[in-house]
DNA sequence: TCCGCTTGTCAACAGCCGATGACAAAGCCA
DNA sequence: TGGCTTTGTCATCGGCTGTTGACAAGCGGA
């Protein structure tokens, strides 16, 4: 990726090893952890594969490191809070098919339902996400809120992901941005 | 399964078939296709994993006639339309872990990602969902209102799945029961 | 009884995957 | 220059998976 015919690979661990978490993430984040092969991983980064054991350990400790290394759950949430709601309907909607604010979302989804990944999946999710989002929405009801909130986004990300985009009229677009604007909205402040 | 300890199979392809068919659905409604093996399948249906592949041709036959063969579409949505999004709500709060009523669902969140399974997931999900779902809701806003609702709904699987259950107090579970039958009539209504 | 069709089983194959350990080259220091 | 550590590559292993074709057993009809 950032060397792609440079003969042999510059010396350089830091860099290398960023190279890999790099392309780890962005493969991560449209494929499943079943359906990413090390090499293919390797080759998005213009590395052999052993070197990836030897700098993460196992496809598990680079799953585990990519999604560490998002830290989403912060910059999801900053922000104005009267206007959290318009913007995750925003991004929801008319967002890019690769959302760097919502990639640690993306690769949670993705390999959710992977025996091997899920425990740094539920680990994750809810440090990264869940209990953030429970802690800034606050209140009695923080975390019932909180789930629900989570639901329909992750929810409206599946249905994306399952229905190949939106499939829906430029009106009905600007329909779904306001109405989910609006329920989102509404479940945060507990209504 | 069916016939655990009575030596070999009796010769009946009906009903080798349907064992086939239903222990198929069972797994694939609790482990992702690529989780999956045919062997396991085989070995729960107590049968040799070579007659699946001559009965369905391949694992993706198998999981196509799966969830081809769960037709909830219909199951789901029978009954009165006053009281949908309150028995919906129900059933996500307290359904039990394996809920014949939403197996079609459940088989689909969890091969969701999966390439293999990718274009079948896609196929059935419309046919068998979204637009049952869509046509149902009626109106100018029946596609948008049947994505949110689809989404709160497949959302809530997603998050109860990824946290390992839904994690909340008696009194919190109710409050959430309340208020997801709310926000859903609302989405149904078009409001 | 013999034949033919169906139903079920078994062993094995090719392919892919993650992981391993030996090896090569670069850079650094004395 | 000689030796040592770091960094990167290569060939390969063991294990698992879907699939295949040959084989065995049941069963109904001539």
């Amino acid at each position: 990726m950032a060397f792609p015919v440079c003969g042999p690979r510059p010396r350089n661990a830091a860099t290398t090893r960023a190279s890999i978490l790099e392309a780890a993430q962005n493969r991560f984040a449209r494929e499943s952890y079943d359906d990413v092969g090390m090499r293919d991983i390797a080759g998005d980064a213009g590395v052999d594969p052993a070197l990836i054991v030897r700098y993460f350990g196992s496809k598990e400790g680079l799953f585990r490191a990519a999604l560490d290394h998002c830290h989403e759950g912060s910059t999801l949430l900053d922000g104005d809070r009267e206007t959290f709601a318009t913007r995750i309907a925003h991004e929801i909607v008319y967002g890019t098919k690769s959302p760097k604010k919502m990639q640690g979302l993306q690769i949670i989804l993705r390999s959710m339902s992977s025996a091997r990944a899920m425990e740094v999946v539920q680990q994750q999710s809810c440090e990264q996400f869940m209990n953030p989002l429970t802690a800034w929405i606050g209140g009695d009801h923080g975390a019932v809120s909180a789930r629900m909130a989570a639901a329909l986004m992750m929810g409206m990300t599946v249905s994306k992901e399952i229905t190949g985009g939106l499939d829906l009229s430029e009106a009905e677009c600007r329909s779904l941005e306001q109405r989910l604007a609006r329920v989102l909205q509404d479940i945060i402040d507990g209504a």
